[in-house]
DNA sequence: CGGTAATACTCAGCCTGCTGACCATTACCG
DNA sequence: CGGTAATGGTCAGCAGGCTGAGTATTACCG
């Protein structure tokens, strides 16, 4: 019996997400980060990308991404530089400072935390959220959420 | 079997938000409307309000709800006044074009099949954002979501 | 009555996110 | 080859969201 029952449901996804959000960069404030950093930094772990790859991989466009990186690679957690071989390209990679604070401040269990005591069915939420997002990103991410699969470090098999 | 199941709790549901807001808003573009817009309008349907209680409504600052109501305005879907009775106050009206383009456009029908097919367990979803909506916001928001209740149509009795 | 505090909004500035337009580089193909 | 397309990024501009600061009006209280 609660006014938040009266809802859409689409309201109560946005609210819930600008809460958690900002609950979040409240925690990662002391980094200066925020969640959109923490995501690009945590895609960089295993190694440095394309700007476009990591676009993709957060599910941004291009141009949030850059201005993303540009404020990463201002707190000094990144850097970019142009690939020789192909110099439309930009590769990012972490700083050291950079993989310090992603592995400190993101840390999974004060993230997940916001949730615990809160939700009761965790596991539930997320394959609803997972649903949304697979359906959702379909035709705007074609080749979202994948990484170098391939020995030559590319996302899709060489054309040809 | 997903890359999704590593994502973050946090980073699914903004990924999620994201995703729903911006099919939402295709289907309102056409009325020149969005999401916060129509967020804002659908509060406005009883009657009048000021606009600080709309923003508690909606659950946003005053400083957006600020500049939603503008574009509001702008699309005249809105008018605002000063109250007279008390000159610090704006008293936000709703216009016979802002009431059919909210009863049209925010159809509920459309916005919750936009999780049918998609979403098996709607009423837990919905539990478990409102769970979250209603934790998180117990700080930031105290008079949230409730409108007028009392007989001068205040929303906290006349501390006296 | 008068000074201080509280209330209601606006302005300026920042960040994320989007779209549309543009530039440079590379790939493709006649 | 050489012209056109595709690819990878950036710039400009808009909108939503936030914080911090400032203004005007009203309420409170000595």
């Amino acid at each position: 019996m609660d006014e938040l029952d009266h809802w859409a449901t689409g309201r109560l996804l946005s609210a819930a997400a600008r809460l958690v959000e900002h609950e979040w960069n409240s925690h990662l404030a002391p980094w200066d980060l925020n969640h959109a950093g923490l995501a690009a930094l945590h895609v960089l772990l295993p190694g440095p990308t394309t700007q476009r790859e990591l676009a993709a991989a957060v599910q941004v466009e291009d141009q949030t991404m850059s201005r993303t990186l540009e404020r990463l690679e201002r707190s000094g957690y990144v850097e970019r530089r142009r690939d020789d071989s192909d110099r439309r390209r930009v590769v990012v990679t972490l700083t050291p400072a950079g993989r310090a604070a992603c592995l400190r401040a993101g840390d999974l269990e004060v993230a997940e935390a916001l949730f615990r005591g809160t939700v009761d069915d965790l596991p539930g939420l997320r394959a609803a959220l997972a649903a949304l997002v697979r359906r959702f990103s379909q035709q705007r991410w074609p080749d979202a959420p994948t990484r170098a699969t391939f020995p030559d470090g590319r996302t899709r098999p060489p054309r040809s």
